[in-house]
DNA sequence: CATCTAATTTAACAAATATCTAATTAGATG
DNA sequence: CATCTAATTAGATATTTGTTAAATTAGATG
């Protein structure tokens, strides 16, 4: 479940270690050695939170011989400050009635897919409101196979055929639940995961 | 000290049955018998989270006779949630101690210009070594203006005078944080979030 | 293959924390 | 004052978590 997601990330943040890990590096990539050093406390440890960083998202690694460099996932940790903000506002009006899709949201479908698709079906610009960006996702994503397994050239075949951006979009597919990525292997979530944009204001 | 004051904040969003209340909250105030009884457990055990709730400011309380009422903490919620991540960037200069470049660095440096630029200024070559690239990369960037925003068109022509895969160079500046894009529009980063190519060995 | 380096795993332990039950407090009302 | 309601506190317990030392693994190099 989605909460479950809000609750790890906020608990690899709610460790003063750990902030100072990702403060290090912000200024860039360190390895394990050198973190536990600045850090004063063993590499062991760093071991340990560079896995809570990791199940998070928070950090990523390159290896370059014997040596892990960790860095910062800088466009996820930017993209989530605010996902707790929208969990709570968002499921609030879940548990608050609107079931189904009103008429004022099935108005707003029609008229993000035609704004920001071109007549020959690309799509114009991404929207930067996130309730039209999911509108866009969704429709995009709705176009694959459920259950197929994608390597991530089709996923970039795919998408390019939208929109030259596929770095991005493959992002927001992972980001917002549409898919799932397992072993450099892409595949569609179930409907019901995918991010609701019908309950946001 | 500021570290504490996010580390608590995490914590206090970094517990499934608060994170629930929180939603709960969102409806509407609601006070603790009735929290208790709608997420299974006693109105002792709200009590404890509602004290971790009120130390980060994540909720308020009405006192109406015997009842108290908590609500969510709005504005406090709004502008908070990005507070970890303007610390993480903030600090990285300060606590990082910024060595300064080294000969080495700065022969390697001058060298990599040297070789990879053709003497009227067009890049001979994108190297494929990472730290070279880097260095490259870093050059280029270093031309535009801070806090301009530069059209895609604009980022295009601009990389075009240097080299002719200005696709490639364009993802390479988002890639490794000298950019960002928002909005089709693309803006340099402040340089301490640039890739640091003179840790790398 | 022997050796070196950096990272990880394992086992142990202390500290923090989520939850409950039972007792207590704060305030309202007859 | 006696009683009722809602919330809090106190004490107990089980779980989680941060840390370390020691052993092990992964990969590079001679």
């Amino acid at each position: 479940m989605q909460l479950d997601k809000v609750v790890n990330y906020h608990k690899a943040l709610a460790d003063p270690t750990r902030i100072k890990i990702l403060i290090l590096l912000a200024e860039g990539e360190r390895n394990g050695q050198v973190l536990a050093e600045k850090l004063g406390v063993t590499p062991a440890t760093i071991t340990h939170h560079a896995t809570k960083l990791r199940e998070a998202s928070l950090i990523n690694e390159r290896r370059d011989k014997n040596t892990i460099f960790f860095s910062l996932n800088h466009y996820f940790i930017k993209n989530n400050a605010t996902v707790s903000v929208d969990l709570i506002y968002k499921n609030a009006n879940i548990l608050g009635g609107a079931e189904e899709m009103d008429d004022k949201n099935k108005r707003l479908k029609e008229s993000v897919i035609k704004n920001f698709f071109t007549s020959n079906g690309k799509i114009r610009s991404i929207p930067v409101q996130l309730k039209k960006k999911l509108i866009v996702l969704e429709n995009l994503v709705s176009r694959l196979d459920k259950g197929h397994k994608y390597s991530e050239k089709e996923i970039n075949a795919f998408i390019m055929n939208y929109h030259d951006d596929f770095a991005t979009i493959r992002r927001e597919f992972i980001m917002h639940q549409f898919m799932f990525r397992e072993n450099q292997i892409y595949e569609l979530n179930p409907p019901e995961m995918w991010a609701r944009w019908d309950v946001l204001k």
